[in-house]
Parts: structure tokens; sequence; C-alpha cells
DNA sequence: CCATCTTTGTGCACGCGTTCACAAAGGCAT
DNA sequence: ATGCCTTTGTGAACGCGTGCACAAAGATGG
């Protein structure tokens, strides 16, 4: 998920809602692809194929933006990608850095779909003074105490915490001050920020969590209905081996110790 | 937002809102910092400050997996943490593969939040026979023409893509063939997945256009309140014949020229 | 110009998720 | 025991998001 925005104003913007915002990029992505090859028009029936969605939501979603298709048509490509775009603000430059360049923030460097929406990485700034000047993905390492006037003299309005989970609120508290107000948070923490903020979270750890869930739910249920303990203790075909390691001792490097239950 | 599990089937897992199911993670996170710093019980309005969410959210989404709080008390940290823990499966042993051994991959399999939850990276892939064999997170990259075998031979049923969007489908396709039925995808694209197969997507660029979004609104509302609907204003301009680039405006060193508005 | 066919745009109903607000339950002091 | 105080657990109301199904709109062919 990597959901939500901090403090939901319940603003529903000017009309638009949310969960259609967040669709809007993947139809994008989906029309840009068609543009690429010079498709001309493109229906509501395909196009959500395409985007992975329901054709009559897709229909809802656009009748938000307007009446932007023909009917016994269908939408125009080239409109339609301009339109989402101009939504989105995507017609505009928007500088962003990227605090924290370890093995994340790097990746994120490195990843080709930020400059290709119209989002500019305006510098990388890192903690560690070794890191200073050494260039990732063409730009050079800044250090944290340049934070600040990198911020203002380039405008940067978002910015990307890839730090550990110890420095995140630090740095978010840094940036605010600095004139950021919109923050997408990979650091495995909750960030508080000041209203007008707007926080959005990517965690790999939860997504893995989330997925272990529904993995153990379809592994259980294969055997028999419904006994939870002693989950699938037999069977299971391939996938969970042996599985039950219960709680036993001690884990991985980052250790976490599974507790027992008490009383 | 990295959301959407495909073909939902609105089976509500045994009574778990899928809502719930998400946050669980978080409240699991929290608690466990409280269970190192030795706090023995903790209330629903503490906990849910702790994690982010309202009081009485926590309360509801603790009640479906049972009442395992004490009321004037709390609930007991430690038997909270073993209770989510089971729920969420993490009491067992989860292999995961990572195919794409990119920068992206590369972050992942050094990211630490895997291993301390009952992840554990079996096996790293890639298609680049240059990379066989180099260590990456302490572990030797392997081969694509391995990953049936190593699907198998560890028991994975999570798969981890982090290739590019080219290559995604077939990894995909290779890696449900081989056994796997819970897909964590990072690579921008819609995977198409036969029925019983999960699949969670995290997308950094949709993550950013989102923030896009409510940022040219946080700066479009400061100085005029609402006009919008001039654009296209009369009928359908075929195609981007009437597409006037609008934004043009470069921003200055902290503000933000608003889309010039046509008429 | 009319008939037919395609596809959009949307009114409506339904279900999930969130929040409020309060009764029930337990601890604790007297 | 008894009464007070704290906190849980949940019934109920509400709002958002989704999907159905159809009328309106436009294209197309005769």
């Amino acid at each position: 998920m990597a959901t939500g925005r901090t403090h939901r104003p319940a603003t529903r913007s000017r009309g638009i809602p949310e969960a259609t915002v967040a669709r809007l990029p993947l139809y994008l992505r989906a029309l840009t692809a068609l543009s690429e090859r010079s498709v001309p028009t493109v229906s509501s029936e395909e196009l959500a194929t395409a985007a992975g969605v329901n054709s009559a939501k897709l229909r809802k979603d656009f009748s938000y933006l307007g009446s932007y298709g023909t009917r016994g048509v269908g939408y125009d490509v080239e409109y339609l990608v301009y339109q989402i775009s101009r939504e989105l603000g995507l017609t505009q430059d928007w500088p962003v850095v990227i605090v924290g360049i370890g093995n994340l923030g790097a990746a994120l460097a490195n990843y080709g779909g930020f400059a290709s929406r119209g989002f500019r990485v305006a510098a990388l700034i890192d903690a560690d003074p070794a890191m200073a000047g050494k260039p990732v993905a063409g730009l050079p390492v800044r250090h944290t105490d340049e934070l600040e006037s990198i911020i203002t003299d380039n405008g940067v309005s978002i910015g990307v915490i890839a730090t550990p989970a110890g420095a995140a609120q630090q740095v978010c508290d840094r940036l605010v001050a600095a004139g950021v107000t919109s923050i997408l948070n990979f650091a495995p923490t909750v960030l508080s920020v000041p209203e007008g903020v707007d926080v959005r979270k990517v965690d790999l750890s939860i997504e893995l969590q989330i997925l272990a869930f529904h993995e153990q739910r379809k592994a259980g249920e294969e055997t028999s209905p419904a006994q939870e303990t002693a989950v699938a203790a037999t069977a299971q075909p391939r996938s969970g081996a042996g599985v039950r390691s219960a709680a036993g001792g001690r884990k991985g490097p980052d250790g976490d110790v599974p507790a027992v239950m008490p009383a």
C-alpha cells in the first residue's frame, strides 16, 4: 500500500476523490505507452484493461476531470495524456531532493521513472562526510550541512527520505523548516509533520507482511477449514516447506525476539 | 500507495478486513519498540499515537483479532506482539527470492527490515551472466536459468520482482509456474497473474505523482480560488492541436508559479 | 435525413471503512 | 464489599468508493 497522507483534511481536492488521483498515474502510464505506439484513440474498455482496472471505474474517474471522451469513439490519446499530466501537475518542473544515499537512496537516484515525468533530482544529500562529493547517478553527493541552502536555492518542495529510521524525523523536521511541503518517506517510522505538509510512506517490510498474511491463509485453507494453530503441519505441496519454525529462538542479524505468550 | 491486490475476491479473510490487515504491521512495529523498552502494557490511546492512527480505529482493529485487552488497563505488550505476529504469519519462516539485482534489487537485498520479521532472502537472481556469482549482501547472485530449481528446492512462495518493466511479466510467469503465489512488484507494469496469486505493487513514480498533485493544489490555492474550467470550454480541440503548453512558468527560488490560465 | 450501432457519462444501490459515543468490565482505594 | 475511575469493546451512523445498468450522444452507413 504505501498509503496514507497524514491528517486527511477530508478536503476531497476540488472534487477529485483521492482514490481517483491515485489511479491517474496508472492511466497516464498506459496512455503514454499507447501514445508511443501512435495509437490515436482508445476506448474505456481497452484502456481499463491496460491499466488493470475496471472500465466503469475508469469512466467515472475521467468524469471527474471533465468530459474528454467522444461517445461512440473513445478517448483521444494525446489529449488525455495532456489533461491528466496537467491535472497531476506534471507539466511543470518539480525539483526533488533525496536524503540518505545508501543502497536505497542510490537506487532512487538512478531510477529513470523520476526524470521521465517532470521530476528532477536537484540534489542528493547524505550525512556521511565520506560520501560528500562522490558522484552517484551523475550527481555529486552533498553534505547534510547544505540541506537548507539547497532547498531554498532550488525551490524544492518535495523531499524523499531514504535514511535509517533513527534519522528520519530529524531530517524531516529540517526539510519542513526549509520549506518542503511534500515528503516521500522510505524510512520505517511514523513521521510527525505540521498541518499542511503531506507525507506518503513506502514501507517494503509492511508490503511483505501483508503478503505473508494472505499466503498463510492460502496455506491454511488448503488443508483444513479452520484450526489456526498448528497451521500447515502436514500436506502443503511445495511452498511452505516445513513451515512451523514457531516461536523458536533467535532470529537474524537485526534480531527480533519472538515473544513467548505470557500469562 | 503501493496498493492493490489483484482480483479482490471480496474474501474478507476470515473476517479480518483488508484495511485492518494493512495496519497490523504498523501496530507490530510500534509494539516491538515498546517491547524493547520493556514497557509492560499500553493503552489504545498511546499505541494509536505511536502507530500514527486513531485510537477508535485501533481498538476496532484489535477487536477483529479477539479480546486481548484489559479494561481499565490496556494491552499487554508482549502478548499482543505475539498475537499479531501469529496472525500475520510471522512466526514461521518465509523464504523469498529477489529477481533483478540492479540498484533497487541490491538495496532490497541489503534491507534489514526483511530478515528482521521472519523473511529470509533465499536467493538473488539476475539475468545478466556477468552478475552470476558476484556477492551482493553476502549472497552470490544466481543466474535466471536456475530460477525454477531455486524456487522448488527452497519452497519459496514469495517473490520480489525488481527487474526493468520489460522483463517483469516474463519473470512473473516463471515465478508463478514454479510455484510462487505471492509477488511484490517494483517494476512499473501491470502484471497479469492467474487466480489465486496475490500481487502487490510498489511504484515510486506513482507516489511522487500523487504528491505533485497535492503540491500543485496547495500552490494554486494560495493565489486564486478556482477557475479551472476555462480550458476545454469549447468543443473538443481534437487531439493535441489546441493544447497550449500553459504551465511554462519556471519556479522561483522558493515560489511556484501557478499554471497560467488562459481564457 | 434517418436508422443503427458504439461508447461515453452518470444515477443509483450497495458494501466497506471510519468515527462517534457509550455501556460493560475490570482495577483500585477505602 | 462498595463505589469510583479508567479503558476496552462495539452498536450505530455516516461517508467514500465501487460496480451495475441504462439513457444520452455521437459516429456511420444507407
